[in-house]
DNA sequence: CCTATTTCATAATCTAGCTTATTTTTTGTT
DNA sequence: AACAAAAAATAAGCTAGATTATGAAATAGG
């Protein structure tokens, strides 16, 4: 059940008592989202973080321009949120939509600091989380600076094999920065060799 | 001096009685980085988180085609590392080098799990770090696909007014993405303005 | 099952930023 | 002060990727 999937998640970074471990089994509960339901609309405060359990999440910024610039993906065990507007409690930057009817559970500041006050070991799991994704953050910035749109698309498909079919093609674009066009363009080049 | 400003930095993230104050007084120490020198090579294993007392130190990537991409620049107070390769203990992708002398505290990970284990409201303190640097990262990347590069070029002069002075235009250009040659001639736009 | 709406493909034209090259200015060294 | 080396400025021509447009194919809803 999902409680137990999110209990296996932590406890491959930590190991949890039973005492601990029924603490947290009583503070969260599932949730359900449909298919293109918000889970933070940008310009709104967000006030979860949420672990995925099933389904699929995208997080995306819409400029000036109402342009769309996918920040990221999330799919079961892993997380999101718009963690900028979550720390700060200020407007979010981003929209984050589910993608796919979506099952997850939400932590809410007051529930996340009561959490860290009485199973401290659960600031390593959320520093280490954090610096897995700062690291791949810093590696995209790079890769978009020193790889063609043809070659992050490319990574893209190695690193995330599954997402290329779940994900509509025009946000996979704007997740690697370049028009649903060009992305056409290129998987016809690929294609045709 | 260089030890009581790492303590009055962590102090403003948690509290510390003064037996934690002097457990880490005794198991840190500063050491001095001419300029040029380098804390991390590209394809070496990083053995070092890095806290700036003083000084100013870069972290960039040698692509394929032999161009430098600026990941960050670390100032006063602030970190420093190939964090990936730290984690993993795996070559850096980054090579991270002190553009001015530069002081420093080094933590290698030996230290690092020692000072959480007996500290552990220390992974509080660096879970916190971690995410501020994770909300910058994935903006940074927003920025690169909505702005142009005189925008963002703009948006570092604000976000950063100092560092413009310390940091020769070519990596600056590199930070932002775009070629010393285009930011010299938005350099000259904006002056002609 | 049929229609409406999204999504994807293809192609012509256009531009931000790159490349290459030359000159000037700044910085560092003896 | 003088020389060398690094950094910055400027400019002409060039491409990766954007924009705009049009049609085909796939999804979804009634």
């Amino acid at each position: 059940m999902s409680k137990d999937i999110f209990l296996g998640y932590i406890k491959k970074h930590i190991d949890l008592n039973e005492n601990e471990e029924s603490i947290i089994l009583s503070k969260i509960k599932e949730r359900k989202y449909l298919k293109n339901q918000f889970l933070v609309q940008q310009g709104d405060v967000c006030r979860y973080i949420c672990f995925i359990v099933s389904g699929c999440v995208r997080s995306y910024h819409i400029d000036d321009d109402g342009n769309e610039h996918t920040v990221s993906f999330s799919i079961e065990n892993w997380w999101s949120s718009d963690m900028g507007s979550f720390i700060t409690q200020k407007p979010a930057d981003y929209n984050v939509e589910c993608i796919e009817p979506t099952s997850l559970i939400q932590f809410d500041s007051v529930l996340m600091e009561e959490l860290y006050k009485t199973i401290p070991k659960l600031e390593r799991v959320f520093r280490i989380i954090t610096q897995n994704a700062l690291v791949s953050a810093q590696r995209r910035v790079v890769n978009t600076f020193s790889k063609t749109a043809r070659e992050r698309f490319e990574i893209f498909r190695e690193n995330y094999p599954e997402l290329e079919q779940r994900i509509p093609q025009y946000m996979i674009a704007s997740y690697l920065g370049v028009t649903k066009e060009f992305l056409s363009k290129i998987k016809g080049q690929i294609a045709r060799e």
